[in-house]
This record gives structure tokens, C-alpha cells and sequence, in this order.
DNA sequence: AGCTATTTGTATCTTGATTAAACAAACGGC
DNA sequence: GCCGTTTGTTTAATCAAGATACAAATAGCT
């Protein structure tokens, strides 16, 4: 049951109805291709009628084609429908601390090329520069894409979603950077930018990968690195929120006089289980950015740590089992709060999976209120998986078939 | 952007545009009544002819009237319309610990009567009993109610939506009380069952008082009583989550190690702020149900200590100022998760607003991660508003003037 | 009183959508 | 070569919005 916002609404104009079915032709085309007209019109419950006229429309500006005819038992053979992925492909950009990342996808985020690495620059005009000059040379390295939907940018930071600009990027020092109209102007692109948690919950509600029929439309993304990054889907939705901070879970208390945050509060979730803590867990203090006897620490990552504990290094194992104890008791609270379907674990962590996911779920257990919400789903995202590349994709591939706003 | 949820859709038909055009002319007319066609094809972007049409039918299946014509500087004078709200009463009925209150209301949440009290039966047949003979009795003293909707019942507990069981309410004592088919029966009325916090965050949504036009759609309320309640609303809809729980703000933790929750756990954020613990503040010491030496206290209520307060007794303001930090530290907490427009807040303890209300602006902005997020506004919700009543009420109200759900 | 300008509300026709039902096309098997 | 079956299309019916013209009501002015 929705109220109708009576100072923002959108009335149906002749043409909705068509575009309503459209869209969910075009998503059922999506998910389940390749599917047959007759197939359509079953699982939508329409005549075929209908769904020819649609399928007619969607072939004629298209948006998907006519592949090879299917096979039946009996009668006529189904000419099978696909998503036209060939002609518009999507850049998607990760801009990371040190490091930049590019990848170029088709329609459906279905990779076309490797990985690109960039330099990431501080200064946002040579971050534009180096941002470009990498699309360009991608999209001519591949000219069988014969056009560009456009760019998704995917940041570490907070991003204000009207206007695009990046509020706040702390490892990149960033703040109020406008990105989009500079990158757009020099790549003649549309670009969209959006913060790296939230993009990744996107790449797993538009993922496709084995039965994207099942994919829930609540969820939470949950990226575990530098920072604790998250990003929430509620009813097939990103959430915003009012001032664009919906789904800071990380900065969540677990202890009002727990350790110090980066963000300058005490006891957040992210103080106790981002990389740096688990590893100053490792080392038994902390470790100073420019201090010379970290110099061994900086370059010591979490998967060094996760390889002793692998080894047997007692100390290795006591940290992340503590970090374990830590991830599962701030996922009850997004348990509490939003009780998704499923919650997904990204970041170097998700390497030492098998080894957290007990202590993860006892202290999750510990913490939530019924039965029911304690056996929450948990998967873990491999970082091998890229889901901010994707998710960067799902930025501008996505919204092709999202659902039109009505009332 | 929504994601057309390939397992469960819904595509449009025929009629959908005008079922969609005929909510949104139902909505104008509760919000802006009295409002001419005229003034509704203004403000909706559409000719005159479609509205008439749609009003028409409107008026035809008797869910809005026309009333008196209104006055302009020239031409023809309007005929106002107005919801039919006459025909249809709603009874909304709010079981708490010791008693149970009943409201007749008309379909706009409008009280038609005082409110009755009845006594709280354990036994769930007997609360049956109460409620139906209670109903009747009203709806018998109040002959001009041609017909009744239907009744809202609130609960302090969760409650199953697809069932309508009562799955859990520790102050009443329940476990898996199906109280929905009984009362139906006994009535003979439909019966809408739903948490309290949760409808009180409906009866903010759906409150007509002031300018109903500016009520935002991402609101939650946060009831402080024994416990404390929250109903999230997001996008216009109550967020309810997978298994029911979705809201449970109350037991997130604000320290790990902090006093002991009802729910088994510690340091969550009811144990610091809900009345029982106000007062065990300010008496310094738990509070025993059963202790003898603390007969004096168990009738000493939370008005009772912002009397005192008032009256400049030191202790109670001490203790007053400390819920009211805990209570802005823990809706910093909401901030970050949802990130909402407004925080409306009940309870007894808005009777000390004025006291509270600088304490918790400065520990929300002490723990919210923006400026902007910080000066969320919060609204008090006095108790003689009958907030849980008046959710009780647009339960079964409020779906007469919902969005229908599409794609 | 009558005319004019103005506003509200209605009627009519066109366009475009879904729906139902008939029809054409393709195909395997007897 | 016919039959049953399934896919996909065509056609006519129905219904909604949109455009436009029109009728109705009203105040002000002459």
C-alpha cells in the first residue's frame, strides 16, 4: 500500500499502459532469454496478440532482435527474442585511492575486454584527463561496439545524486567535485557517478548470472575495505535518502567509547572491522600512516594476513575471528533495520570466507530478534567478481529497463 | 529507478490507466477537499474533459460528493467535491498492557466519538469477546454511520502481515494469537492487525491536520514507552522487511557491553531510553515488578518525573537529560540507516520536549555524518494525539486512497 | 435588461491501447 | 497428404486519454 505523494505524482498519460508492458517485456526478455512471444504472453498473462504488437515495437527501435527458432515437442517452432546488447555498449569506471579501473560491457554488463588500469590523480581536471583519454582508447581499441550507451563512474565516497558531484571522497580528498559535466563535455558521453557501495548492491540486483529470476528485491550490500561501504535495495530501489546518506551503516555504533573512526565518532561498525582494523588487531597497535616503523605494516595487506592465518599463525586467525565476531554483529543491525533477503559481503575479507562465516553468524544470531531474520542469507562477493566495475555498468545499462514512474 | 521484479510483476490492462488517473483524483480530493474539477485538471496536468469523466464514475460508486459551490472573482462558480466519508466509519481499536481503547473514526481518520475504554484480556477469545462487544456497542450508540469499513487493530508486538498473526508482544503475553479471523467473525467486519509503532508511522503519513500536501514520504516514527517502536516509512510505503522485523531500532546496540535489554541482549537502545529505564535512572537502581520495597515506585510514572523535573528536582532532570542524549544518539543511528525527511517521536516522554529536545539535536549531530543529515527534522507527537489510534484507523482507511501496484 | 468576458463543466471525435477470436503459418507424425 | 498442435498475425470490439468545440453559469459593464 503506497500513498500517492499529492505535491509529486505522475498521472497516466494514453501512452502508459503500453510503456508499463514494455518494460516488463523488455525485463522478461532480460532475464529469461532467450524466450519465445508465445512464452511471453504465458508467463505475463496476456494474449499473444498483445505481445506481438510490444515485441514488434521493441524490434523496430532495437532494443531486441530475432535469433535462431527454438525447438518443441510439437507444432510450430518459437522464434526466439533477445536483448539487442550488441549495438550499445557502457564504460564502467571504478576510480579507487590509488588506482583506477575501466571496463567496457555490453547492454546486459556482460564484459567485452579485459580490465583496464589507470593512474588515479588527486586534482578532478587530471582525473577527467586521464579518465578520458583511457575511454577513448578503449572504444577505439574496440570498434565492433558501434555506439556507447554512456559512462558509470563509481567512487569512494559520498555523492549527491541530483547533481552528481561528489560530496565527499576521503581517500581520494575530494570534496564537492563535479565530475560528471567535465567527463561528459571530453568524452561527448552521458556519465553517471555514484558512491561504490551503492553500486555494488546495483551489480547484484541487475546481475544475470545463473537464475537472475530469483534475485530478491531487498537486499544489501555490504563492502568491506578500506572504509564499510553499503549499499541498500529496498523494493527493486536504491535508497538515497533525504541528504544522500541512507545506508551509512558503518558509522553505526557498536560501543559509544569503542575505538576512534576516521569519521571522528567513536565505537563505528567500521572501526572495528575495516582492513586497517583487523590488521592494527594483527599488529596490537595502531598503524600511523607516515610513522617509519609501519613501514613494514603499510605494505602488509589483509591477504597476507589472510594466507598466515591460512598457515596456521595463531595471531592471524584471533584477528579475523574478532573482525568475524564484529561483521556479524553489525549485520544485525541491518538485519534489524531493514531485514533483507540477503545481505552480500564484498571486499579482501570475503578470501578468508570459510573461515569468518561461523563467527559472522553466531554474533548475528546473538543479535537479532527472531529466528526468522537470524538465518538471513549471507553470500560473499569475490573480489574477482568486480562488483563495482559492474555495478559502474549497471548505472547506465540498468535504467533501460527499470520500471516506468507512475502515480 | 525500479527493478521490474521478473517473478512478480504486475502488467497493466485496460483499465489500469484510469484505476491509476482515479487514485490520484481520490488523493487530490482528500488532500486539497474542497477542490473543483476545475482545480483538479490544474493541478494534475490534464484536460478538464478526462477529470470530469473520472469524477463521474467517482461520484457514481458514491466515493466522493459534490458540495456546495465555492466563489471565484469571475465566471462560472465551481462544485466543490468532496470524499464521501459519511457512509463509511472505521473502527480503530489499540490494545495495550492494562487497557484497550476503541475510536470510531470516518474514512479520513476524523474522530466521530470519544474514545472508549475497555479492559485488556490475556485470554486471547476473551480480548475477542471484549473487542467485538466493545464494536458493537459503538457502532449501535452511533446509528448515523451508515456502514462500516472495517477495523484497525494496534498491538505492542510484531505481527505477521501476510497472516495477520500476532507472532510475539511481550507485554501482553502472546505468542501466535490469531486474532484476525475470530474478531472478523465476530463483527462480521473486515480486520486489519498491525504493530503500534507501525501505525503510528501510517498516522503520520496519512494525517490530514495542517497542510497534508507537505508530508513527506520518507518519515519514521519512533514510539518511546516501555519499549520502543518504529515504523519506517520509505518511497510512501511502511517498510515491513522480509520477516516482519524490518524497524527494530530499538534493540541496535548503542554499546555491546551497555545494561540489559528486555530482548535478552545488552546495551541496546530501548534499554537506555524506554520510561523503565528513565526512571531506573533517576531512583539509581532496576526496578523490580515484583520487589516489595518498590511498591512506591511502580506507580511513580514517567509524568510523574517530568513534573518533577519541572518543579527543578535536580535528579529528574539529570535523568531526563541523559535519556534525552541516548534517545538523540540512537536516532543519529536512524539518520545514517534511512536517512528519512522527518523523525516524528511519542510517548509520554514528548510531554518534556522543551527539556530533551537541545540534548538530542547535539548527540545526533555528534554521530551523523553530514551537516545536512544532522538538522533532520524531529517532531514531537504528544500523547493526546492517539497516534497509535489514528493508525489503527488509516489501516483500514488509508488503502481506499493507495497507489495501485503496477509493473 | 442585455451584452461581454470569463470560468466551469460536458459532449464529441480522434488516436491508441488491450482483448478476444478468428486466421495464417509452421511442423511432426501417421 | 491430412490432422493435430503450437506459434505468430490480423481483425474487430471496447475503452481510455487528448483535443476541441460547446453549453452553462456568473460578474461587471453599459
Amino acid at each position: 500500500m503506497r500513498r500517492i505523494n499529492p505535491s509529486k505524482f505522475r498521472i497516466a498519460h494514453r501512452g502508459t499502459s503500453r510503456d508499463i508492458n514494455s518494460q516488463i517485456v523488455l525485463s522478461l526478455v532480460r532475464t529469461h532469454q532467450p524466450i519465445s512471444r508465445a512464452d511471453l504472453a504465458r508467463t505475463m498473462g496476456v494474449s499473444r496478440a498483445a505481445v506481438t504488437l510490444i515485441v514488434n515495437d521493441l524490434l523496430a527501435r532495437k532494443l531486441i532482435f530475432e535469433g535462431a527458432t527454438g525447438e518443441t515437442v510439437r507444432g510450430r517452432k518459437p522464434t526466439f527474442l533477445y536483448i539487442d546488447s550488441r549495438s550499445r555498449a557502457v564504460v564502467a569506471a571504478d576510480i579507487r585511492a590509488s588506482q583506477t579501473f575501466l571496463m567496457l560491457a555490453d547492454l546486459l554488463g556482460k564484459p567485452l575486454a579485459g580490465i583496464v588500469s589507470l593512474p588515479t590523480r588527486r586534482e578532478p581536471k587530471a582525473m577527467i584527463e586521464v579518465l578520458a583519454a583511457g575511454i577513448k582508447k578503449l572504444l577505439a581499441e574496440h570498434p565492433e561496439v558501434e555506439s556507447c550507451a554512456g559512462v558509470g563512474v563509481v567512487v569512494p565516497g559520498m555523492v549527491e545524486h541530483a547533481t552528481m558531484r561528489v560530496l565527499h571522497a576521503p581517500t581520494l580528498g575530494w570534496r564537492d567535485v563535479h565530475l560528471r559535466d567535465g567527463l561528459a563535455a571530453a568524452t561527448g558521453l552521458p556519465v553517471q557517478i555514484e558512491n561504490s557501495g551503492r553500486a555494488c548492491a546495483l551489480a547484484q540486483m541487475w546481475s544475470l548470472r545463473a537464475d537472475a529470476v530469483s534475485i530478491p528485491s531487498e537486499l544489501v550490500f555490504v563492502s568491506v575495505s578500506d572504509g564499510v561501504g553499503v549499499g541498500v535495495i529496498l523494493n527493486g530501489e536504491l535508497l538515497r535518502g533525504r541528504h544522500n546518506i541512507a545506508g551509512e551503516f558503518g558509522h553505526l555504533p557498536l560501543s559509544l567509547d569503542g575505538p576512534r573512526c576516521s569519521c571522528g565518532a567513536n565505537g563505528c561498525w567500521e572501526a572495528y572491522i575495516s582492513n586497517r582494523a583487523t590488521l592494527e588487531r594483527y599488529f596490537g597497535r595502531a598503524i600511523k600512516a607516515d610513522g617509519p616503523e609501519d613501514a613494514a605494516h603499510r605494505t602488509f595487506t589483509i591477504d597476507d594476513l589472510v594466507s598466515r592465518a591460512r598457515g596456521g599463525d595463531a595471531k592471524a586467525i584471533a584477528a579475523l575471528a574478532a573482525t568475524a565476531r564484529y561483521l556479524g554483529l553489525g549485520l544485525a543491525s541491518i538485519v534489524n533495520a531493514v531485514n533483507p533477503t540477503c545481505i552480500y559481503v564484498g571486499g579482501e575479507i570475503t578470501a578468508a570466507w570459510d573461515l569468518i562465516v561461523d563467527a559472522a553468524r553466531a554474533a548475528l544470531v546473538e543479535r537479532t530478534v527472531t529466528a526468522a531474520a537470524a538465518e538471513t542469507e549471507l553470500r560473499p562477493v569475490p573480489v574477482h567478481e568486480h562488483p563495482r566495475l559492474h555495478g559502474a555498468a549497471a548505472l547506465v545499462a540498468a535504467p533501460a529497463f527499470a520500471a516506468p514512474v507512475v502515480a
